[in-house]
DNA sequence: AGCACGCCGACT
DNA sequence: GTCGGCGTGCTC
C-alpha cells in the first residue's frame, strides 16, 4: 500500500513527487540504500524488490519509506517487486535487533533471513503431460513402439502427470514420454507447484499425560492462546516426558491457526524426535537445517513465508525464517552449546529466540534436563517461569552412578578401560543387554607423533594437531576441516613405520573392546561415522532391534535418544573438558555426563553408569555421583559471581585475524593503545588465540569483561571508531562468547 | 559480498 | 610491449 502523504501531487505543478524508499540489501553494508520508486509502482516496507547495484541486480527488502538523503546523481530506481509475501514487521525489527546486539551489519543479518536467493524467484511450475487429442494426424506418422503404446494407453485415461511419474507407472524411461511430447503426441501442461507440506492434525488425540505433565501443558496452552510474551523453563529429568508437554503448546498454536517453531541442537539426529512428532500430529513437520538440499530448502523457505508450513523444526538458523504468523517458540535442549553460532554473524540462537518471542508477543519455552546457568539465573530473577517434571515416566528410575578412581583402578598399559568398567560391560552383555561407552573424542587418537624424531602430525596452516581417523584412512584437522591421507613416512625425519598414537579416541576404544569382547557387535558413533539423518536413523533402528550390543560414541549419542535395552553407560574419561580454560567447562561436562547417564535404563530395567576419572573429588564428579544437580549449579553460580563471569558479568571476544602476522600484531597493538580505560570495562589482551593459526590466518584475541548493566556495544563502537584497522586484517566481535579458541 | 579500477611482475 | 596478480574502494 502506498503512503498517501508521500504521493500527494504538488499543489503548484500537479506532479507526483519522486517517491523514495530505503532498501536493505543482503550485503554487509550496515545501512539501507535509497532508491526512487517508479511512478507506476507501489511498495511498502517489507516488500521484496529487485534493485540495481553497480552493474548487478540484487534482491532486497524495502526497509522504510523515509530514507536517507542521497546525492541525486547517485539515485537509481527500483527495478521491480518480487512475487514473495512481504517480510513481517516483527521479522524486520528482529533483524535490526540481532544486528545491533551482536554488532553485525543489518544487511548481514538480512542475508541469514533470506538464505535461499532462489526462493525469491517464482516457483517453477511442474510440467505434466497429457494426450494430444487435437492432432490425430501426427499420431499416424508416429512410430508406435511397445513402450510408446504403453505410455499412450496410460495417459488416455487419467489426469496430466509429470514425465517421471508417467514413465514409472508403465515401467519405461522418462525419455519415452519426452520423445512422445516432442513428436506432438503428448502436450506439456504447466501444473501449479504441488503443496508438499502436510498440515499437522492438532485434532488428533494426544498421549495420556500424567497429572504433572497435564498441569504444565495447560499453562503452556493458555499462554499460546493468550498470544502474549511469556518465557517458561520446562525442566525435567531425561525420560520425564517434556516433549509430550511442549507438543501440547504446538498443538494449541495449530488450533489457533498460528505457526510454531521448535529449535533442536542437531536436527540431523532427530530421527526419533520426528517419529514422536508424527505420532502426535500424523505427519512430519517441515525441517530446516544447514545441509538441506537446494530445492527442498527453497520450497520450505517459501512455504514458511506464505504460511503454508505451520510447524518448523530446525537448527538455530531456522530462527531467521520469514514466519508471517509465529505463535510459539520451543527451544529443546536449551543448554546445548550448538545454539551458539561461532562464524559469520556470531549469535546465540537461544538468547535471540527470547528476543524474537518478546518482539512477536508470543510465548517461548526453554526445555532441558540440565538448564544452563544463564537460564536458571533468569528464572531466579523471575524473568522466566519455571516448571519441573520430577519423575521419570512409567516409573523408570534414574540410574545408579558409580565413580571409578583411575588413580587406583589402573588399566593395563596402552589400554583405557579399568577393571571395574570391564566388569560392568561383561555383566551387561551376559544379561543380554546393551551398553554405551562415551568418549568425547573423535578418531583413533588425539595426537600422533613420530617415535624417531618426536615430530607431531600437524600442518603449517593450523596450530591444532592432526587427528588420525583409521576408519577413513585419513588425517583430519578438527578445527578447519582439512583432511589428507596418512603419510607413509614422517614428514620431518622421513622415518618409516614410526608413528605413535597418543591417547584414546573412539576408534581406538573400539579396538580395545574387540580384543576384550570378540563376540559382541560394536558400532562407533561420531559425527564422521554418523553424518546424515539416514545414517542416524539406521543406527537407531539397529540399536532398537538389538543388532548392536555396544555403542562407542562421542557427544552425538548423548542427546535425546531412547533405547529400551540400554542399561549400562560407561564414561571413559570424565575429566575431558574439565581441564581446559573454558569458563563453562565444568557446566558443560556436568550437562553432558548427566545427559549421557540418562541414556541408561529408560524402561523397566534399571540402569547403571560407571564414570572413570582422575579427579574423583572434583565438584562436577561428586555432584554427578550424588545426582545433586542443584548443589552443582549453586556452587558453580557462586564461583561465577565471585569472578564477575556470565551470567553475572558479561564477556565479549574480539578476534583479529589475517595472513600477514605482522599486520595482525600491529593492528592488535593499535587497538590496545586506543582501548578506553573507563574502569567499568576490563580489556584483557591482546594475546595469541589458542588456535593462533587457523587456515593460514594468524589470530590474536582480546577479551572484554564488564558488568551486566554496561552498554558494552556502545563502548566497543566508541573504541573501534578511534582505531583504523587495515583491510587485510579482519576483526570479529563475539558478544557473549562460548568458544575461546 | 561482488565488482571495477589500478598499479607492478613474467610472458607471447 | 600486454596479461593478470590481488590490494583498495564503492555500490543508492
Amino acid at each position: 500500500m502506498a503512503e498517501p502523504s508521500t504521493r500527494r501531487p504538488d499543489p503548484k505543478t500537479g506532479e507526483l513527487p519522486n517517491r523514495q524508499v530505503g532498501v536493505l540489501l543482503p550485503l554487509p553494508l550496515g545501512r539501507t540504500y535509497t532508491y526512487a520508486v517508479p511512478e507506476d509502482m507501489d511498495v511498502t516496507p517489507g516488500d521484496f524488490v529487485v534493485v540495481p547495484l553497480g552493474v548487478r541486480q540484487v534482491a532486497g527488502v524495502v526497509w522504510n519509506s523515509a530514507p536517507d538523503e542521497v546525492p541525486p546523481e547517485k539515485l537509481k530506481s527500483l527495478i521491480g517487486p518480487l512475487d514473495v509475501p512481504p517480510m513481517a514487521n516483527v521479522t524486520r525489527r528482529f533483524i535490526e535487533w540481532v544486528a545491533s546486539y551482536n554488532m553485525a551489519s543489518t544487511g548481514a543479518v538480512l542475508k541469514m533471513a533470506i538464505s535461499v536467493p532462489d526462493a525469491l524467484k517464482p516457483p517453477k511450475p511442474v510440467v505434466a503431460y497429457a494426450k494430444n487429442s487435437e492432432s490425430p494426424e501426427t499420431l499416424k506418422a508416429l512410430r508406435i513402439t511397445a513402450s510408446r503404446q504403453r505410455v499412450l494407453d496410460e495417459v488416455a485415461d487419467g489426469p496430466p502427470r509429470p514425465a517421471v511419474e508417467l514413465a514409472r507407472a508403465v515401467g519405461v524411461g522418462s525419455s519415452v514420454v519426452k520423445g512422445l511430447a516432442k513428436a506432438g503426441a503428448l502436450v506439456a501442461i504447466d501444473l501449479p507447484p504441488p503443496t508438499s507440506f502436510d498440515p499437522p492434525d492438532w485434532r488428533k488425540a494426544g498421549p495420556e499425560l500424567s497429572a504433572e505433565q497435564a498441569e504444565v501443558a495447560a499453562v503452556l496452552r493458555q499462554q499460546v492462546a493468550a498470544g502474549s510474551y511469556a518465557a517458561t523453563v520446562l525442566e525435567g529429568v531425561p525420560g520425564s516426558g517434556k516433549t509430550e508437554v511442549y507438543l501440547e503448546a504446538v498443538s494449541e498454536a495449530l488450533k489457533e491457526g498460528k505457526q510454531a517453531l521448535v529449535l533442536l541442537p542437531e536436527i540431523a539426529l532427530g530421527a526419533q524426535w520426528l517419529e514422536r512428532f508424527r505420532a502426535r500430529f500424523g505427519c512430519a513437520p517441515a525441517q530446516w537445517h544447514s545441509d538441506l538440499a537446494g530445492a527442498t530448502r527453497c520450497k520450505t523457505w517459501r512455504a514458511v513465508a506464505t504460511g503454508e508450513v505451520k510447524v518448523v523444526v530446525g537448527a538455530r538458523s531456522a530462527l531467521f525464517l520469514p514466519f508471517p504468523g509465529l505463535g510459539v517458540i520451543i527451544i529443546d535442549e536449551e543448554h546445548d552449546p550448538s545454539f551458539k553460532q561461532d562464524d559469520g554473524v556470531f549469535y546465540n540462537a537461544r538468547d535471540m529466540a527470547v528476543v524474537r518471542a518478546k518482539l512477536g508477543e508470543i510465548p517461548i519455552v526453554l526445555v532441558s534436563a540440565t538448564p544452563s546457568l544463564e537460564t536458571v539465573r533468569n528464572a531466579d530473577l523471575a524473568r522466566y517461569e519455571r516448571y519441573n517434571l520430577p519423575n521419570r515416566h512409567a516409573g523408570a528410575a534414574l540410574p545408579d552412578v558409580s565413580i571409578i578412581d583411575m588413580r587406583v583402578e589402573k588399566p593395563t598399559a596402552g589400554h583405557w578401560l579399568s577393571p571395574p568398567m570391564i566388569a560392568g560391560l561383561t555383566q551387561t552383555f551376559a544379561a543380554g543387554e546393551q551398553a554405551l561407552l562415551f568418549l568425547n573424542r573423535r578418531g583413533y587418537a588425539p595426537l600422533t607423533l613420530c617415535r624417531t624424531c618426536g615430530h607431531r602430525l600437524q600442518r603449517p596452516q593450523c596450530t591444532a594437531w592432526l587427528v588420525e581417523h583409521r576408519l577413513l584412512g585419513k588425517l583430519q584437522c578438527h578445527h578447519c576441516g582439512h583432511s589428507a591421507r596418512l603419510p607413509e613416512t614422517c614428514p620431518s625425519c622421513e622415518a618409516t613405520e614410526s608413528f605413535h598414537a597418543c591417547g584414546p579416541g573412539v576408534e581406538r576404544l573400539a579396538e580395545e573392546v574387540a580384543e576384550l569382547f570378540p563376540a559382541i557387535t560394536c558400532r562407533v558413533a561420531a559425527s564422521d561415522t554418523i553424518y546424515s539423518a539416514s545414517q542416524a536413523k539406521k543406527l537407531v533402528r539397529q540399536i532398537e532391534e538389538r543388532e548392536i550390543d555396544l555403542i562407542i560414541g562421542t557427544q552425538i549419542v548423548a542427546k535425546g535418544y531412547h533405547f529400551p535395552f540400554l542399561t549400562f553407560v560407561g564414561v571413559v574419561d570424565a575429566d575431558l573438558g574439565l581441564s581446559g580454560g573454558d569458563l563453562r567447562a565444568a557446566e558443560r561436562t556436568f550437562q553432558l555426563l548427566y545427559q549421557v547417564a540418562g541414556r541408561a535404563g529408560r524402561e523397566q530395567r534399571p540402569g547403571r553408569v560407571a564414570v572413570q576419572t582422575h579427579m574423583s573429588d572434583h565438584a562436577v564428579i561428586r555432584t554427578l555421583a550424588e545426582g545433586d544437580r542443584d548443589g552443582f549449579l549453586a556452587a558453580e553460580a557462586r564461583d561465577r559471581e565471585q569472578n564477575g563471569m556470565p551470567p553475572f558479568g558479561r564477556l565479549v571476544g574480539v578476534i583479529l585475524s589475517g595472513a600477514d602476522e605482522g599486520a595482525v600484531d600491529q593492528a592488535a597493538r593499535n587497538l590496545n593503545r586506543s582501548a578506553p580505560r573507563t574502569g567499568d570495562v576490563q580489556t584483557l589482551g591482546p594475546a595469541p588465540a589458542p588456535l593462533a593459526l587457523l587456515r593460514g590466518r594468524h589470530r590474536r584475541r582480546f577479551l572484554l569483561k564488564a558488568g551486566r548493566d554496561v552498554n558494552i556495544q556502545a563502548h566497543i563502537r566508541a573504541w573501534l571508531r578511534a582505531t583504523q584497522i587495515p583491510r587485510k586484517v579482519r576483526l570479529q566481535l563475539d558478544i557473549d562468547p562460548y568458544s575461546f579458541l
